[in-house]
This record gives C-alpha cells, structure tokens and sequence, in this order.
DNA sequence: GCGACCTTTGCAATCGATTGCAATACAATC
DNA sequence: GATTGTATTGCAATCGATTGCAAAGGTCGC
C-alpha cells in the first residue's frame, strides 16, 4: 500500500470561516475538499465513502468515514440536493373557502399537518408549509409552492377544483385531499364525505328529528358530498331537504356565527343541524344557546372531523370522526409514489360516527 | 449597433425536457442559458439583465426581460440561493412539553404558525415546519432544521432552556418565543406572562374567590411566571398558595383530562383554577361538570391565550389573552435583524385579562 | 489620428457536492 | 516477463446561477 494521509495538509488556503462559538474547539471542517485535504485523497474518494459506494476501498471508507465523523463533517444539503436536482421538500398549502385573508383556525388543520409532518418525517423529506394566497394557475405553477418542492399535498380543494386539474395537466405531482368532482384529473385522497353525511342525517332521524337543518359551503366539492349523504337519508325516510333549511355557513368561525346568528332569527322551525365541520357545530351550539334554544332538547346537532377539543365541549359533540391523522400518512405516501413515477389511484378513508351522550342524541 | 440576435440558435444542444402538458406550447426554457441562446447574448448579461443591473444597455435589458416573461422563464431558486449561500427559509419549531410523540394539538399554535407564515410571506422567506423529535444540542445543531434555514423560530421554550443557549452560542440565529429564564443568551420574544398571571388571578380573587388552584406544568419558565404572578396576587390579598392546589397538568389535553379527574376525586376544597392554556381549560371545565360541579356556580375557571374557539364555549371562557397574530411578525423580524447582524433586543408583549360573563366570573 | 475614458458585453471562476471515465497499482495467468 | 483482469483512486465535467475582470466598441478632446 502507497503512503498516503498527510494529516491536515496545508495545500489549499483555508476555505470556511473560524470555528463558530465556544461549542468545540475543532477545525472547521466545511466541505469536502476541507475532510479529502485532512485525509489525503480526493474529494471524489471522500464523496464515495460516505455514500458507501462499493468502489472505496473497505479500509479507506472506514477512515475516511471516522475522520469525518470525528471532525463533525456533515455534506451541504443545498449542494447536495443541487447536484442531485432535488429538494427533498414536499409543499402543504391548505385550501380555505375563498381567497379571503383569513388564516386556517380550525384544528383539523393542525391534526392533519400533524399527520403529514410525521409522514413526511418518516421519509426523510421536509415539510414547506405555503403561505397560499394565489388563485390563478399561472401564480400557483410559478411559484415557489411548486418549483422548489417536489411534490405538493392540497388540503381541501376549497373552490380551486379547475386550478388544481391544470396543475395536475401540467405534470406536478399534486395530491388532493378532497373529494372526487366532476372531471378531476389530478390524485385524491379524501374520506367518506356522503357516507359521514348519510350517517349523521341516518343517526338524527333515528332520535326522531324531521327537520334537519345543514350548514356548510356547497361549493366545495366535500361539502357538496356530504349534503348528498344527507339528502340521501332522508329520502330513506321518505322526506326531502327542506329549502330553508340548507344554510351557506362559511367556514371561518366568526364569519360562521354572524351568519347563524341572523338565521336564528328568523326562527325557521327545525330540529336538528348538521354542521360542516366541528367548529362549525361549536359555534351553532353557542348561537342556540344564546337564543334561548337547549341543545339537544329543542335542536340537536351534530358536527364533522372529530378534533379533539370536540369531546369536551358542553354539550360535547356528536360528530362524524375522520382519520385525519392516517390520512396525513397516506397523502405523503401518494405524492411520494407519484413522484416516484409509479401509478397511484385514489384512496378513501372511512368515515366513523361519534356518538355522544349530551348533544347530538 | 451591431448586429444581435440569432433568435432560437441551435448551437447548443437542447437541454431540458419537453414541454410538458398542454398548457402553453412554447419552447421549455429551463436555464439561463436557454434563454441567453434565444436572445442571443451571454448568460452573465441575461443575469444582469434579470436582475436589473446597471451594467446593461437599457435596450438590451428591456429586450431580455420581455423575452424572459415570454418564453415564462422563471429563475432556477436552488441554484440562485447556492450560489449565493443563502436559503430564505426559516424553521419553526413547536416544542412540547416533553419529548412524547404528542403533536400539537393546541390551536394555539395554530393560530402563531398563521401569524410567522403571514410575517414571514411578507419578506418572501419560506417557512420550514420542522418535526423536532430532539433533545440533543448535537441533534439540533446538525439537523437540517438548523443546517437547511437561516434562522430558526422555536415557539415556546419547553425544558429545553439550556439547549437554547448553547445553539444560542453556538452562533445559530435563533428566536425563542418564551419567558426570560436564568442565565438566558438567546433572543427572546413573549408575553407578559406574570401580569397575565396577576391579572387572572386578580380577577379571580376580585369575585371573592380564595382557594385558588393553578393548573399547568411549572418546569416551562412561561407557566412558571404566570404563577409568580399568581402568587403575586394571591400576595396582596394577604393569601399563600396552598400546596394542594398547585397542579402539575401537561399540556396534552387527553393527558390533562386524566390528570385532571384524578385530582378532582381528592375533592379538595377550592372555588377556581386558573389553568396555563385554554385546552387545558376547557378539559377542566368538562371534568368539573362531569363530577358534578358547577362552573362558574361552584368553581370558576380562567384559561389562557385566548384561542378562537374560547369564546364559543360553554360556558364560554374568561381568559388572557395574548396578541399571538402579532406575535409571529415580531418573531420574524426579529431573527431576521439577526440573520441581517443587528442588535436585537427582546420583545415582551402586552397581555391582556378578557372577561367573558358565563364562566370565569 | 491617437490616447483616454466610458459603456456594454463576454469569459471563466465559483459555490459544494456527484459521477463517468481514465489512470494507476497490483495480482493472476500464461 | 508480457498480458489480462480487477480493485482503487483521481481528474474533470456538471448542475444553474452570480460576478470579478478583461476586452470590445464607441465617443470625445486635443
């Protein structure tokens, strides 16, 4: 075996700044040419050891691989992913009603970023959580959100159904978590909106309610589901929505308990609500209150997600459970494989009603 | 002027891909060096011309760019923020109690992601949601959630105050959101924690209750002022905290709940809590009236932070509250003073009591 | 007409990694 | 000992931008 190592050769001049801070009083290590300088070889030898490529020498790896180690070396991610054009970051933009500037406030949000994070944790990617406030297909293609990660995961398809299909169409892998629309072209991963809705109108005329108010968006396309579920079961039992009775609630709470407010005034008669969502519920419950009405004794209601402050609410909720956390997983799971080039079809995940005790029975 | 432009040259050999999709059926022009072949000009003057430099023939630059948005040319950022050693990113960092696998479940952090997203959008950084599982200051300080930004945003101190300080010297910029600790040398944004603490129990003790128990986990330095300010007030009525009555409840609230049941089985005499979070209160108020007691009837309750869905509970939730929105913009202007190399000095911001009829008083 | 000067442009190095290909050393074979 | 083969290693190009410096072209004054 030749000579080699000349331990910290002085041939470059020194790149990288001086040791940061008190933390350890080691030489800056801070590329590889710095640790191939420090071992003597070259910086393609150092690159292949660390990547225990097969074609180092066992020996050699072995040293280069605890030189590296001892002087902290860690690779330039920015290089790295640079030269291997990738990013190892996936874009999670979260779909509100409108293109208001509200902020999500609902803790689904929160359970399904969760979810997501952990998913893409498990797969050593990053999460870039976008700042969404664009509405043209042009903006989104552009922008950051897509251009820098490699995939990007939808949270809602909100009102943006023809964006996201010319998104898909342009060859981004996106995934949607939504329901399935007319002619959607891109990759879905949704719960059973028109089962949830089905059950929750099943479970209230059951209690012995005829007329069940809903409240929610209709123009997403979730929404829209749900509220077939709901017409759904009633036509079981033989009874139609009642026009007056379907409420456009946004789904911003404040926003949501002005507009219930001015619909209990109108002191339509009813039974029964089905909310959108669990915020939703929640702020029904307390304009039902504040108008004199009991919950569930004059009106019952029943909600939708199943977040965790939902069980402790007074009364606390009836609502339709969604397995936001697993569906968190399976979303990364879809646009890795997308990316990965591989086939993927839409998942359903069940939807599970909840009943509890105190409000929506 | 001399002769220019030999539009769509075909000197190089084509790089980049196809045009993809049916959107728009131009030329894919996917590097600088695509478009400076069209226009007919060396790469380094395309650059300057994007980036609006002097050195550039106002003609030519106006020719450049006009070709630029034509053909949709739109800067490679990976490369650009290589070459320039930068990211725009920023990491934030929730951290929890312990090192669980609990998620944030607190709308909370929620509602501080909106703000640093909104602060954060607004000076064109993106923000880098990190899925810290860490306790080590070697994990962080070579995870890519320190490597990969420039600057990381930690959202509560959790028990990791000395792990803060060593990145702190370690000459990461870093911005905690928190309360002054001993022996802190990281820059600190907060709330007025034990005002918030005083005011609650202010409050509390104004209503002519006295056997006044704090519920929250006392090795966080935030929870730890608020109860100095608690006992402050407790002070000036003459009164001592009662041993009994200090609770240690985590901040999870499924975790909280059983805590919670368990001392309430005590029956120990009290007539309010004031808890560290609004879950926390929230899962109090639905333990009391599950053992039977009355809120604010027999025991009334104070939360914190004033999350959205406080005010809509019931009964809806006296509490502190504190400018989270506002929050997130100072957290970010601030580690970017310091990413910038400015002096930064902490910011402590107001809290204030917000009184709700139904619950607290 | 020549040098000084300014404006505009291009050449080529650079950031920190990866990798195809060439080169070297050494062992095995005839 | 020459030849072939195999195991290691290094050279240099590459990714897509930015930028210092050199060079080209033009204007101006004397």
């Amino acid at each position: 075996m030749r000579m080699k190592k000349k331990h910290f050769a002085a041939g470059r001049p020194a790149s990288g700044k001086q040791p940061v801070g008190r933390g350890e009083p080691r030489l800056e290590v801070s590329s590889l040419q710095d640790l191939a300088d420090i071992v003597g070889v070259s910086r393609a030898t150092v690159s292949r050891a660390l990547n225990d490529s097969a074609l180092v020498n066992e020996r050699t790896k072995k040293e280069i691989q605890a030189l590296a180690r001892e002087h902290n070396y860690v690779a330039n991610k920015q290089a790295r992913d640079f030269r291997l054009k990738r990013t190892r970051m996936i874009s999670v933009v979260f779909m509100l009603d409108a293109d208001s500037d509200q902020h999500p406030s609902d803790p689904f949000f929160l359970e399904m970023l969760g979810g997501i994070a952990d998913g893409l944790a498990a797969r050593d990617y990053d999460l870039l959580l976008a700042h969404a406030r664009m509405s043209s297909m042009r903006d989104l293609g552009n922008s950051q959100i897509v251009r820098k990660a490699e995939g990007v995961i939808f949270v809602g398809q909100g009102e943006k159904h023809e964006v996201l299909n010319q998104l898909a169409d342009a060859g981004s892998p996106i995934v949607v978590w939504g329901e399935p629309a007319a002619d959607k072209r891109y990759l879905l991963v949704g719960g059973d909106n028109a089962g949830g809705g089905f059950s929750a109108a099943s479970h209230l005329l059951a209690q012995g309610r005829r007329r069940i108010a809903f409240f929610g968006n209709l123009r997403t396309p979730e929404n829209r589901a749900r509220f077939r579920g709901y017409e759904e079961a009633l036509a079981q039992a033989e009874l139609r929505p009642e026009e007056k009775l379907i409420v456009e609630v946004p789904s911003d709470m404040r926003c949501a308990q002005v507009v219930i407010e001015n619909f209990l005034n109108e002191k339509i008669n009813m039974d029964a609500i089905i909310c959108a969502s669990d915020v939703m519920a929640i702020a029904a419950i307390a304009a039902l209150k504040k108008s004199g009405l009991s919950v569930p004794g004059d009106i019952a209601v029943v909600g939708y997600d199943d977040i965790q402050i939902a069980s402790f609410c007074s009364p606390s909720l009836t609502t339709i459970r969604q397995s936001i956390h697993q569906a968190g997983g399976v979303l990364v799971e879809s646009v890795l494989a997308l990316i990965g080039g591989h086939q993927v079809a839409d998942t359903t995940l069940s939807s599970k009603l909840i009943i509890r005790e105190s409000c929506g029975a």
